[in-house]
DNA sequence: GACTGGCAGTTGCCCCGGTGGAGTGCCAGC
DNA sequence: GCTGGCACTCCACCGGGGCAACTGCCAGTC
């Protein structure tokens, strides 16, 4: 498969499918692109991409739809960079820059890159991996309950309520609040953790209980899956805008956005196999979920790359992959600017 | 319409179609209730049912389907209190059980409200306009910036950072801490604000033009919409089970559930409206919401009377109203327990 | 050898009319 | 006031025919 225009044809193809949602055939193909050959020939060339598995007719009597592999090829040869306009990338500067934190941050990208592309938004919260503890509070509360709170680099706090056997007064809070701050400002949640329970030690033994009941709690919080791994979803009405034949393929669709699992392995993968910068695209099956092969995902990490967040669109298969990747990749962009600052 | 056959009738109706999802005739209802009396008989009440507006039918040799006004009826007059199962409950105590904190509790809530209903279900965080101030938290980041943090009394935790012309001094910082602290604990959000507002005085006119910069941003913290209003919905996946005739409702729908504002003004309206203790009802154009005009809601009010928060359950207007009302009532009835605890 | 024009063949889509069934409304009778 | 019966209406379903789109192939041309 080295023939050059036997290439242009796939790409008009799925620029033409992409359009229209239609199958296409020689004749209209030939309407819309200037190929300077005769559908005879168009036909020809068909029939070959058929046999080599890029393109697919529903039935005899058909035009012709992109396979998956079609898709494939399209995206890693044929897809030409599509730079956003100046009114979008205007829009998302603007839209991004009135939010007041990092909460506030996903949740515009969501709508921002949503509306954009017209089709499902997934923004995963900073990671907090690789994030560190900037500031441990400990506050306390009626009846020998605890707050304890922690405040990391990336601007999250998470913070948990503790049931105690006892009150602990003033004295032990001030120095709970200084010495575990200590030992753990700078650290990375996962190494904070281990120094928590280093720190024990330096308390006197009568407070020891109760301090070993404060630090698991407070290494439960800086470990827990629920610390790490958050997810916001947007445009999902534009699920009900992707055509009439998509009608029974939504309902696993709006499970698996529903599963923080599905999204947060989808997204991770993302990040881990990223080779090359810029986006990634995943075609139907490719994404490995069963309820996800009618759609694609677009992905990209953001931030730093140590980062190790990601974030990304899900449309049908017959989307417009230049334009969305364009989007998701500015948008990426822009996010990772104004988290970093933070 | 006094007349008791009728409205047996009328329910009857109701159940069928609910059952079934088609129009029922005065056969099938027959059929599957023992009502005592000829087909004929029946037709001569459903003409007078569909005089008085409680049933329609699509085309004239079609059964009938129930009216707003029909499942209005229904709901007010006729439907019978269906208590859940021991089982269902148990369902409920034992997930919900598992929380850990006030997000979590949310988040548990909307999933098995979603599941025992089969719809749509939402749940308002506990609101914060009732809510106290246990601590404000001031914590210097790098770059003269500083993160200010209040603590309420539902355990929500709100948190904003500000930019600075200059790097507060360490005694400074714990001035505020103790200060702002002092002068708002256990004021409500409104009233702290302005608590704040006074407190400025109390510091040394050189932290003067510092100081009223962080409080001013922290009143913005304790009076945004924000932070006193978030929702969250689930179960949205149950919208394309409702029936292939609901097919192009399906947007608007979607449309409005990512629409917090509109969701905001449906619960709210169940606070502020709330008459009778237990589920409230509200049918198709009922709503005032034009995009949600085949779907009805089902909602109360959780936790203490003036806590004023409140969850529910959307779904299509042919639901099952006895059972989702008494789910809807359950599960309100553990969240508040388990919040009020905190 | 590559491309073209033309033609026959296939197949789904759409429209049509007929049929069957479900359900109604009405009326006469009990 | 209820019932049985009957005539009527209207939709849903089905099968057939015409239509249009597109293909594959073949013979001819550059």
């Amino acid at each position: 498969m080295v023939d050059e225009r036997r290439l242009d044809v796939l790409r008009a193809i799925v620029e033409d499918y992409v359009a229209t949602h239609e199958p296409v055939g020689s004749r209209s193909l030939l309407d819309r692109h200037k190929l300077g050959v005769s559908p005879a020939t168009i036909r020809n060339d068909m029939a070959v991409l058929e046999d080599e598995g890029y393109i697919s007719q529903p039935h005899t009597s058909a035009g012709r739809i992109p396979t998956e592999k079609g898709y494939r090829m399209f995206v890693d040869r044929l897809a030409t960079v599509k730079p956003l306009s100046a009114a979008e990338r205007r829009a998302i500067e603007t839209f991004l820059a009135g939010a007041v934190d990092v909460d506030d941050v996903v949740q515009r990208s969501v709508r921002v890159l949503a509306q954009l592309t017209n089709q499902i938004a997934i923004v995963q919260y900073p990671s907090l991996s690789l994030a560190t503890v900037r500031h441990i509070e400990i506050v306390p509360l009626e009846n020998s309950r605890m707050l304890v709170v922690v405040i990391t680099s990336s601007g999250r706090v998470e913070q948990r309520i503790i049931e105690l056997e006892e009150t602990p007064d003033d004295e032990l809070v001030s120095q709970l609040r200084t010495r575990l701050t200590g030992a753990t400002v700078g650290q990375r949640l996962g190494e904070a953790s281990v120094r928590l329970a280093e720190a024990i030690d330096g308390f006197a033994p009568r407070y020891r209980p109760i301090v070993t009941s404060i630090v698991s709690s407070l290494s439960h919080t800086l470990t827990s899956e629920r610390a790490t791994e958050r997810i916001a979803v947007g445009g999902t009405a534009n699920l009900a805008r992707f055509g009439h034949d998509f009608d029974q393929a939504i309902q696993p669709v709006l499970e698996a956005l529903e599963e923080q699992v599905v999204l947060l392995k989808l997204l991770g993968e993302a990040v881990s196999t990223a080779r090359a910068p810029g986006p990634q695209v995943r075609i139907g099956t490719e994404t490995g979920t069963e309820s996800l092969a009618t759609m694609a995902l677009v992905s990209t990490t953001y931030g730093s790359n140590e980062g190790g967040s990601a974030l990304g669109t899900l449309g049908p298969t017959r989307m417009d992959y230049p334009g969305t990747i364009a989007s998701v990749a500015a948008v990426a962009r822009y996010v990772g600017r104004l988290l970093n600052e933070d």
